[in-house]
DNA sequence: CGAGGGTTTGATGATAGTCAAAGTGAGTGG
DNA sequence: CCACTCACTTTGACTATCATCAAACCCTCG
């Protein structure tokens, strides 16, 4: 009872590219099957030679690399229609480690499959090299957040980020998102203490800026937001699907 | 006078995967010329729309993001081989700016000829591609050395990355490599002051660990430096050219 | 010889980390 | 239905790492 990608409910946001019939069906033909997980599942592992990858369909999680002194880095956090093991498909190992953070859905492809798909169309193989050099653009901004920015900045940068993400997603209502996420997995992508990233936050909430609780983050005014993270609101780019 | 595809030095080098006859003539074929560059010029401008790429034959220099209060972030070093403008060439835009530290030789290539040259082989789509996802799994390793580890550990790994970069290359005899950079911007690469870059610079090398000095670095056991950065030594993996 | 860029050193202070404990709410079992 | 536990958040007190400020030093260059 999987989702076809005829009918993906992804393809009817705007925020991603249109799709051609041909591509749907190519992406349709590749797609070996859907996998269902619950939150705190580990999706993919960091060394592993991973033998499939994955787009998400529902749910989100994060990216994280584990030091062997037990610290933990957040690469980053993972919203329906992430491409997840790029570098499992081209260079057959992950850098870092996936999981759920809540229940998710994934599309899964196979990994012997994606040579085939990415020399079956140069324009999906030019979507999926656009993927990696977004995911390149965006992990400089984050550490140019981490080395530059102070905390308060920072905390800020980061919640712009995820909320600019969410409304890009038709999630934000009511200028609230679901962010299932907890104060450690922010402080592990900040490179912030949990304590730290805790009084961080509730000084933004005093100075109602940013209010992050029970799962839920609510922002009535980005521009003041971003104010304080020092950065200006750009227009959001379509991102193609895979 | 510049120096064609078929007699490319770098091709030379071990580090660099073989290409085919084929592959050459190709790349010869989209390669529209060489630019040189002084020690200091800008190359690409973050936010610009680029109308050429490049690949760094000669020389060295760096990427980096300016904030608005004037802060740095130096995002990477970059070496001779390195593919520089894969954002512009992608799309269409710079995330960051690259400059040069030395004296450059760049192969040029036009950014509307890109997509041809994509689209004429899979195999080096796929090389572009593989790029992009290897700079993503840098620049994850990246954010956790800034995020999770202290001055003497993140010095340390940086040096460790620089020297081992520098070695694949054939950049290293008697255990010392060129490192044409000022520690301003090691500073602003891992995040940290000029002054405490200084002083951890001062710690490594009285425990003789690394020195550098007037442009070159010296380390004798770079096993024990990376203990003090807390990473094994990997095999370093060939790269493709473009 | 003076100027300027880069490095080095010392002194002081602030931001963020660590430690410890209490608060909150959901879930469990007696 | 009331403890009790467990995971997460919150708060306070103390500490340390790292930033800032300032000045001296070293070289090269004109």
């Amino acid at each position: 009872m999987t989702t076809s990608c005829e009918k993906c409910p992804l393809r009817k946001i705007d925020f991603f590219d249109d799709m051609t019939k041909d591509e749907v069906e190519k992406t349709q033909r590749f797609k070996a099957g859907e996998l269902t997980v619950d939150a705190g599942t580990p999706i993919l592992m960091e060394g592993s030679n991973a033998p499939q990858v994955y787009t998400a369909l529902r749910g989100m999680g994060l990216r994280y690399k584990l030091l062997p002194d037990g610290n933990r880095q957040v690469i980053n956090f993972i919203f329906p229609g992430d491409f997840i093991g790029l570098q499992a498909g081209m260079m057959g190992e992950m850098g870092h480690s996936v999981e759920a953070t809540t229940n998710m859905t994934l599309c899964v492809f196979d990994r012997s499959d994606f040579f085939e798909f990415f020399k079956s169309s140069s324009d999906r193989a030019f979507d999926i090299t656009w993927i990696a050099a977004t995911e390149e653009h965006f992990l400089g901004d984050s550490l140019t957040n981490i080395g530059q920015r102070d905390a308060i900045s920072s905390v800020a940068w980061a919640l712009v980020m995820l909320f600019r993400r969410a409304d890009a997603l038709n999630m934000v209502h009511n200028d609230e998102m679901p962010l299932p996420f907890k104060q450690q997995d922010l402080a592990d992508a900040l490179g912030l203490s949990l304590v730290h990233t805790n009084k961080t936050l509730a000084r933004l909430r005093s100075r109602q800026l940013a209010a992050w609780a029970d799962g839920k983050l609510t922002v009535h005014d980005l521009g003041e937001l971003a104010q304080v993270a020092g950065i200006e609101l750009e227009e959001m780019k379509k991102r193609p699907l895979i």
